[in-house]
RNA sequence: GCCGCCUUAGCUCAGUUGGUUAGAGCGCUAGAUUGUGGAUCUAGAGGUCCCCCGUUCAAUUCGGGGAGGCGGUACCA
């Protein structure tokens, strides 16, 4: 039984021209994160998955989303889902012996064990930039800074993206404000879960959600939280009114005008009252402001949004989300809504997994693979990537002859190579315009007589091809070629490829 | 995971009300052009009609199950 040539789900193939675009993204996301003091580390793939904190609740077995096998000595090991547990594990691993504040970047591909979907798989990759062992809001005010650089550098417009803020600790407010009970862990986790998907769900969608449930289009029937209809009108009117707000500056900050962040705060101090966790969200929020204002990152590049929920778990404090805003159509012509390519937050909790001791930390993480697919939607497709020069081989008794020939260039700093397969040369010339060759070498018994050799310039050729409709006619003028002493190879194409990289 | 739709040539898709040789366009290979890619014409190669089981004289077509894909939803630490 032969097996079928398949990829695994939720897997894919990344070919020369995709990888060459990949190569640039990455270069210059390092650039700013490197401008911004970070250091790089790189961290296994795999790592045992207590180290990831991933064993499911009162079970030996890890969480169904994390890729995990057992090792010969039954440990579990499983694949990183992320760069930011690795780090926690590293920074407790060599506490005593890191600079801290310890500020470092990592890239790399991480895997979830979830369904994919479109733009969503389960190896992708993230370029990721921590802050351990500050709990300054200066450290936080730069990941917002680092997020907004990065994706400029990268040739998103201001005024494209928003990186989106808030604090948890407003939201844990929010929710005891609405007298949820602290306990009740599940319950919030379907509040904020609910209050997650507003941006796709809408406010009808979310009040759905936090009471009796939600019918989508499928017809199927996700179970809502079940709140009291005081309580969840409570909630909607604080979205409402998020949303609003987010209008109000987006309206303001549009016509060139300037956007007052502090009224939103007070604001919302009037209508917590004296709340000790959003007194603490407020007082962080402020500040973060005041450094973002002061840098003058406060003109839309980030923006204090009241509905970004995010990290349900570890984050402790801010949170941030880097949000494509403009609309882009997809291969089919439909309008799709990138949304969210990058986020992050304070986790002031992780290493004390470890180590026992409180180190507060705050990072930012890219999502490269989603950011590059919505680029490539923006900017179109990128040129392949320019090919080797290409010796014909013309008579296979001259294999050395021809090989030779092909050295010289390689020596030269050329990308060249001799054709290796069996066809004649037509279907080398095919070939070599296939790989997108800038020339080929052609020397048959003619050339070599003379001590010769014909350079084909491809390029030129495909121009003149062109202009011209009859076969014979452009066969016989032989364009774009020409015959120069053996001796002259390596200039004559030096001269046709600067020709068109110039 | 749950709900819905889909699966025919390398790609995009027709088609068979269950019946002998299943088609198109593009692509590929070759010829027209003894040594020249991209135009044109001609020819050729390429298919377990997703898989298994069932119904039937007969299944690519009908029924059941499975796999894969797409969309929605859940999960996304």
């Amino acid at each position: 039984m032969r097996p079928e040539a398949r990829i695994a789900k939720g897997f894919r193939d990344i070919e020369a021209q995709e990888l060459s675009g990949l190569d640039d993204m990455l270069s210059t996301i390092r650039e700013v994160y490197e401008r911004y003091g970070f250091v790089a580390l790189e961290t296994p793939a795999l790592e045992y998955t207590d180290a990831l904190g991933k064993f499911l609740p009162d079970q030996d077995r890890p969480n169904a989303g994390v890729f995990s096998f057992q090792d010969d000595d039954e440990q579990w090991m499983s694949l990183r889902y992320d760069l930011t547990a690795p780090l926690a594990r590293y920074v407790a691993q060599n506490y005593q012996t890191l600079p801290k504040p310890f500020r470092r970047y990592a890239f790399g591909n991480v895997y979830r064990n979830e369904k994919p979907g479109p733009g969503r798989f389960r190896q992708f990759m993230q370029f990721d930039a921590d802050t351990i062992g500050s709990d300054s809001m200066a450290a936080d005010a730069e990941m917002c800074m680092l997020a907004a650089d990065t994706l400029e550098a990268l040739g998103i417009k201001r005024g494209d993206y928003v990186i989106k803020l808030c604090n948890r600790k407003l939201l844990d407010g929010i929710l005891e404000g609405a007298a949820i009970d602290a306990s009740d862990l599940a319950n919030r986790v379907v509040v904020f879960r609910a209050i997650d998907k507003l941006d796709r769900l809408g406010l009808d969608g979310v009040e759905a959600l936090l009471g009796k449930g939600r019918r989508d289009e499928s017809g199927d029937f996700t179970e809502g939280a079940g709140l009291h209809p005081v309580v969840i009108s409570k909630f909607i009117g604080f979205l409402r009114a998020a949303l609003h707000e987010n209008a109000e500056r987006t309206r303001i900050q549009a016509s060139g005008g300037r956007y007052e962040w502090r009224s939103l705060l007070d604001a919302l101090r009037g209508s917590f009252g004296h709340h000790k966790l959003a007194d603490e969200a407020l007082t962080e929020l402020e500040s973060l402001g005041v450094l973002l204002d002061a840098a003058g990152y406060f003109d839309g590049r980030t923006a204090i949004d009241l509905s970004v929920v995010r990290g349900l778990e570890y984050y402790t404090g801010p949170v941030f989300e880097a949000e494509l805003t403009f609309p882009v159509k997809d291969g089919d012509g439909n309008t799709v809504r990138f949304g969210s390519v990058g986020g992050g937050g304070r986790y002031d909790d992780l290493v004390a997994r470890f180590t026992g001791q409180k180190v507060p930390a705050t990072g930012f993480a890219i999502g490269v693979s989603r950011l590059q697919a919505a680029l490539s939607l923006v900017n179109g497709r990128k040129d392949t990537p320019p090919g080797p020069v290409v010796v014909l081989v013309l008579d296979k008794d001259n294999v050395a002859d021809y090989q030779k020939m092909t050295q010289e260039l390689r020596n030269a700093g050329i990308s060249a190579e001799m054709y290796l397969g069996s066809s004649g040369m037509k279907a080398q010339m095919k070939y070599a315009d296939k790989r997108n060759s800038p020339c080929v070498i052609i020397q048959g018994s003619d050339e070599r007589a003379k001590g010769e050799v014909t350079i084909k310039d491809l390029v030129e050729g495909a121009k003149a091809a062109a202009a011209i409709k009859d076969n014979k006619e452009w066969k016989e003028a032989r364009p774009a070629q020409l015959s120069v002493p053996q001796a002259q190879l390596v200039d004559e194409v030096r001269k046709i490829i600067a020709r068109h990289r110039g």
